[in-house]
RNA sequence: GCCAGCGUAGCUCAGCAGGUAGAGCGGCUGAUUUGUAAUCAGCGGGUCAGGGGUUCGAAUCCCUUCGCUGGCUCCA
């Protein structure tokens, strides 16, 4: 490629592993290269060498890249004929690239040459490594050859590279931002949650601060739910090992579960699914339910991958007539709810059967048809872009997944609405329709905003602990100048705590400007200095973070409009 | 589970060619009675993740268990 102004991103990207690989060979002779594509936030390369790459190493490669970006070194490309491609990764002691082009390649193969190092690669790629001067590695962590298990374990490198360096800056510190606005700092700075080795890993300690912002949110989801028709069920957290065959759940997950306990010589399992209960019940129609999952130990990610957590499934079960303005209410559904969180840009997925391998999914075709018709439909009708992903559904229906974007641009999945064609088969469902003749019902699961713990996690991230009025654990903070201030300090915090509002008071015996920075650092939405000027015209004096010193308010005034702002769950907090 | 790395005071971290543990912040106490992001002084606080080993001696070296981090695999 020549013209180098709107090369896309991904050939840089692709051209820069390229690059990685040439410096790491320059500089560990003897290493053997596997792939190095471009991804979302960069690229990355596997190798497979015995010493480990150090950070120290990392850097060295880094600087070699460089070194090469500023020789401008030509980037070369060939058409080889594919034994001829075969013997020159041989010559080049290459044994993992001459499998891949025994597996992949064509009569004909593409190489590209920069130096001395080559690789086989469909590209394109940039003319030359002059353009790939603006690039950092950025980690290095352990990959399968070919993403199999039982594979070689190879050592993987990111990187990141952009035309310049300003984007380049902006992408480390866009790093730093998703860092600093970590759910598991922030979880301990703002005392929300934690975890504990004594514990066990994956399971969540709610602190008081992080229980009530959960609690809030289970009562919004709740009132929610009740205002759209729904029932919401309480179940046991342990059922008969018959209910987990019937179900399936032994047969297909029995290695996610947990070891069962023997009550009565009756085998007993802790639930990793909600469903089965559920079904029991048959017309109930929601739950907020815990669920135990045996996670492996390396999957565990603060809130966001857990071992005992709380769904939010639904369980709809209706006739195949009913089964399209149901989809719609529940896309209409989630997507209400979310917005109420401040999640209005959602990415959509349409999750499909593999058309190459059908026999993999159990349910009739007629049910799939019509199923994703009706997921289709209710797309549509909304006019919601969507991203369709072949092979992508669960063997036991298709779904829609909907993944919502944070305040820093990243996409957390949340919502599934997946139909079950396994579980009405196993569970023999029935309905009687009006030929009075029994059918078998449509179910579909939804779980809106997924595991709790997770959403939880996701919100703390989106707002950077800063969480909007109606969310925010103390939503007034209540500072009195000095002691003589503290009784009418009291006063108006029982005051707005009758009001509804969650009301906090700083006794301590601190200049005002150090009560200031603790609360701005515990991201108290709304802040109150009472001193003398207050006391005596029974005002208070509004801080609000971000917006600075409001001024004297009344109070009267003042808890209205705090009243409103959390009544109508407003995102932003505007005296 | 796999690869690599990490685990020292409540938090952030220093100490590590093996010689018996330190800082800042927080906490507590006292003085200060304070007007919009840190008042000053003093004090306490750690079986250096747990267990085992090497050694005269281990936070430091080795093994092991647990937990955590970055990925991989997995995620009904």
């Amino acid at each position: 490629m020549s013209d180098d102004s709107h090369l896309p991103i991904e050939v840089l990207r692709h051209s820069a592993a390229h690059l990685m690989a040439h410096a790491v060979l320059d500089l560990y002779p003897g290493t053997k290269t596997g792939i190095g594509p471009a991804v979302e936030t960069g690229f990355y390369y596997d190798f497979l060498r015995d010493e480990p790459f150090t950070p120290e190493d990392l850097e060295k490669i880094e600087a070699r890249m460089k070194e090469i970006a500023r020789e401008n070194v030509p980037i070369e490309r060939l058409v080889l004929a594919k034994d001829e491609a075969v013997r020159m990764f041989e010559g080049l002691g290459q044994p993992l690239k001459v499998e891949l082009i025994r597996e992949n390649g064509d009569a004909s193969v593409t190489v590209y040459r920069q130096g001395p190092f080559a690789d086989f690669c469909l590209g394109p790629h940039v003319a030359s490594t002059g353009l790939l001067q603006n690039l950092k590695l950025l980690s290095v962590s352990g990959a399968y050859w070919k993403g199999d298990e039982r594979g070689a374990q190879m050592q993987r490198i990111y990187g990141a590279v952009f035309p310049t360096g300003k984007e380049l800056d902006d992408h480390l510190k866009l790093l730093e931002e998703a860092k600093k606005r970590d759910h598991r700092r922030l979880g301990a700075e703002l005392d929300l949650f934690s975890t504990n080795e004594e514990l066990g890993g994956g399971l969540i300690l709610w602190h008081p601060k992080g229980a009530r912002v959960r609690a809030i949110i289970e009562q919004h989801w709740r009132e929610r739910h009740w205002a759209g028709g729904y029932d919401i069920l309480f179940t046991p957290h342990i059922g008969r090992a018959t209910l987990w065959q019937t179900s399936g759940h032994l047969g297909f997950y029995k290695d996610s579960m947990y070891s069962p306990m023997d009550i009565d010589d009756q085998p007993y399992y802790l639930k990793p699914m909600n469903c089965p209960f559920h079904i029991e019940i048959y017309k109930s129609r929601m739950r907020l339910g815990t669920v135990y999952r045996y996670e492996r130990s390396g999957t565990l990610h603060g809130l966001l991958r857990v071992r005992g957590f709380t769904q939010d499934d639904a369980h709809i079960i209706c006739t195949p007539g009913q089964i399209e303005d149901e989809i719609l209410r529940v896309l209409d559904f989630s997507v209400s709810i979310l917005a109420d969180f401040g999640f209005t840009d959602n990415k959509i997925e349409l999750s499909v059967r593999d058309p190459k391998n059908p026999g993999k999914y159990c349910g009739a075709d007629e049910l799939w048809c019509r199923a994703e018709a009706s997921l289709v439909k209710a797309l549509e009708t909304r006019g919601y872009p969507y991203e369709r992903m072949e092979g992508e559904a669960v063997f036991y229906g298709p779904k829609i997944d909907i993944k919502i974007k944070d305040a820093i641009g990243r996409h957390w999945q949340c919502t599934t609405i997946q139909f079950d064609f396994n579980m009405s088969e196993r569970f023999d469902m029935t309905y009687v329709g009006e030929d009075g003749k029994e059918h078998r019902p449509y179910m579909v699961h939804r779980a809106l905003l997924g595991s709790l713990e997770r959403f939880f996690g996701v919100l703390v991230e989106h707002y950077n602990g800063s969480f909007p009025l109606w969310l925010a654990p103390v939503q007034v903070m209540i500072l009195p100048i000095a002691e003589r201030h503290e009784d009418y300090a009291r006063a108006l915090e029982t005051r707005l705590r009758e009001g509804g509002l969650r009301t906090g008071v700083d006794l301590s015996r601190e200049k005002v400007g150090k009560k200031i920075r603790g609360a701005e650092l515990q991201k108290v939405p709304l802040i109150l200095v009472v001193g003398d000027k207050e006391v005596e015209s029974g005002s208070a004096s509004l801080r609000v973070p971000g917006q600075g010193d409001k001024g004297a308010v009344d109070v009267a005034r003042f808890l209205e409009k705090a009243q409103e702002l959390d009544r109508l769950k407003s995102l932003v907090v505007n005296f």
